[in-house]
DNA sequence: TTGAAAGCGCTAACAT
DNA sequence: ATGTTAGCGCTTTCAA
């Protein structure tokens, strides 16, 4: 009772292989004849075909184009380039081989370049963040003409149609993040959100947090006030002052920072006039923020896991391309909670 | 500047395929010239082997024993082999055929009877939840004799030397139930831990937990005093008095209930006391604590998935099988945290 | 429109 | 101890 091959069908339907394999692709021409003999062995059988002998028979060599800011100091690109690395070497073997394009996050004429250069390199299947969406649509469309299959990370475009869109729903993110905030909490308390960013009116992921963060607080029976503010990181000195007028307002329970990088930068600042009841949470493993989450200034962070993020569509594309299973249209990534408690078992996973 | 091939190696080494091949896999005869040949190429070179002819030249198809306690009332292990057959599935195509044992959790020699009859059928791989632990020892040495490869399943057991270990650090997950129940709580609060099961005595999984939360209630400056109790489904009548009794003392502001399919239970025995200041702590996504941790009866779920737990058992084996990719020795799962606000991000994603 | 056959890179059986 | 060769199940080319 084994799987039947290919062989097996052409004996059944007294073809040869060659026309069973026409007819499962649905390629080159068959009779009418020959086409009724082989439905009717498909029907009866449920036929799975030999992926691995269908990669190794069809000996195609893929290119995957990878398309990300280059933002050393943002530790958000930096580990999704990190876990781009890791599953195209985990893939090389497979034959995959993936370009990377990097653009300045700031610039969209860099954007338009590189994305250009990576066009002309004819990727078999392209991962892109495309946080220029209005100079992102023209590639989508020439992409889509081509049949050259893309996945959406990070920044999700609807009418885009990609393979596949990868990211987490920052809305609920930051309702999470106002649940964190309460636990607990008495009445008239006044919660802060930090946005420390260049441009915050043209961060969607940020406003979007703030959002979600808003609209629990207001569901809230505790009812809490909740200030916004925006710095930029520019000014190392104007988030200092700014972190001691907070410290000085004891009405203050909790800050939401709502980007990686700055949770601990806030963390150390605060340190010192130990408001240990002001409650902080941010984003992302990153080690500086595990320094502050272990001596407790840090609260709780809620984890993007970037590096996983990228890894995975790698491997959808890697799949599409060599084994044709398309991956599901959406991957929103769960709102990982970390805590000092659980912190080791995510650094110990290897499946996160 | 393309992957060389054996063929490759050979004709540069001046031997042929076989002997490559045999020097590679260090198998059969080869001469020191030879060896030294081949090893200079080897050297010189990154050779990496396309895995995908490798496995469809060893036309081989393997088998999985899977054994595992069956119990229909029982989620852990219900979705545990759900995630067995999931986790089949996927690996059927590349000729990977599971076979499952089960066995009752409370009999041991139903645990030998179904072992051995696994044994008998000279599986390949093995998945086995060995909560026997002492009639599971004999087995093991026979497997390492044998080089039949073996995955622990949620019971470690340290001198088996398994090709890995699957599971939850459950003293850090008392750990992070604690944490979780006292955030934002006052002095003098008085915690329950409830087991419910038929044999606290002989469970390590749940005493484990409850050492691991008492720790982190000492260790902290709140210093609440801790309760365990232990009860039995078996009196339902028994359960309800007790959380009467809970609800009663306004003094208890927790309960840690250290199982999963109890949380529910407790939740709906609780909640026509509108003691909504008692935090409720589980285990594991089942849909009727779903509905309590929506309705906020319950406030923390911590995520086992043993779903996915079982599934990777499955897939480390098939890898080792098919790819000779060896799994990590241990693969501890994070402690997720569910609340009601991240719930969804879960359930929406196929990650987990 | 169809069948036959070569070949993907590797393994394994078979000579020598 | 070593080289040769026939597959694995599929794709793809080439004749017919």
């Amino acid at each position: 009772m084994d799987n039947l091959r290919i062989k097996d069908i052409a004996k059944k339907a007294g073809v040869s292989t060659g026309t069973v394999d026409r007819v499962l692709h649905n390629r080159g021409k068959v009779s009418n004849n020959a086409l009724a003999k082989v439905k009717a062995v498909l029907d009866e059988i449920d036929y799975k075909p030999n992926l691995i002998a269908r990669t190794l028979g069809s000996k195609k060599s893929f290119t995957i184009a990878a398309i990300l800011p280059m933002q050393d100091d943002d530790a958000y690109w930096s580990q999704s380039i990190a876990g781009v690395e890791q599953a195209g070497a985990e893939w090389s073997q497979y034959g995959i081989k993936i370009k990377t394009f990097l653009f300045d996050k700031l610039n969209g004429s860099s954007f338009i370049k590189n994305t250009l250069a990576a066009l002309n390199d004819t990727p078999d299947g392209i991962l892109i963040a495309p946080i220029f969406l209005h100079e992102a649509r023209a590639f989508f469309k020439y992409w889509r003409e081509n049949n050259t299959p893309y996945i959406l990370f990070n920044t999700n475009l609807k009418e885009a149609s990609p393979l596949c869109f990868i990211g987490q729903n920052l809305y609920e993110s930051g309702k999470l993040a106002g649940e964190l905030m309460l636990i607990g909490q008495q009445n008239q308390t006044k919660l802060i959100v930090l946005h420390i960013d260049e441009d915050v009116k043209n961060s969607p992921h940020l406003t979007e947090k703030e959002k979600g963060f808003r609209s629990y607080c207001e569901s809230s029976s505790l009812a809490p006030e909740v200030v916004s503010i925006n710095l930029s990181h520019a000014l190392l000195s104007s988030i200092h002052q700014c972190i001691q007028e907070i410290a000085a307002d004891l009405q203050v329970k909790g800050i939401f920072v709502t980007t990686s990088k700055e949770p601990s930068i806030v963390a150390s600042l605060l340190e010192p006039y130990k408001r240990t009841d002001i409650r902080l949470i941010g984003y992302d493993l990153l080690e500086q923020n595990l320094v502050h989450l272990k001596t407790g200034t840090i609260r709780f962070l809620i984890n993007q896991n970037p590096k996983r993020q990228a890894a995975l569509g790698i491997s959808h594309l890697a799949n599409y391309l060599l084994f044709k299973k398309s991956p599901p249209p959406l991957e929103l990534f769960p709102l990982e909670i970390i805590t000092k408690e659980n912190l080791d078992s995510y650094l110990n996973s290897d499946i996160h």
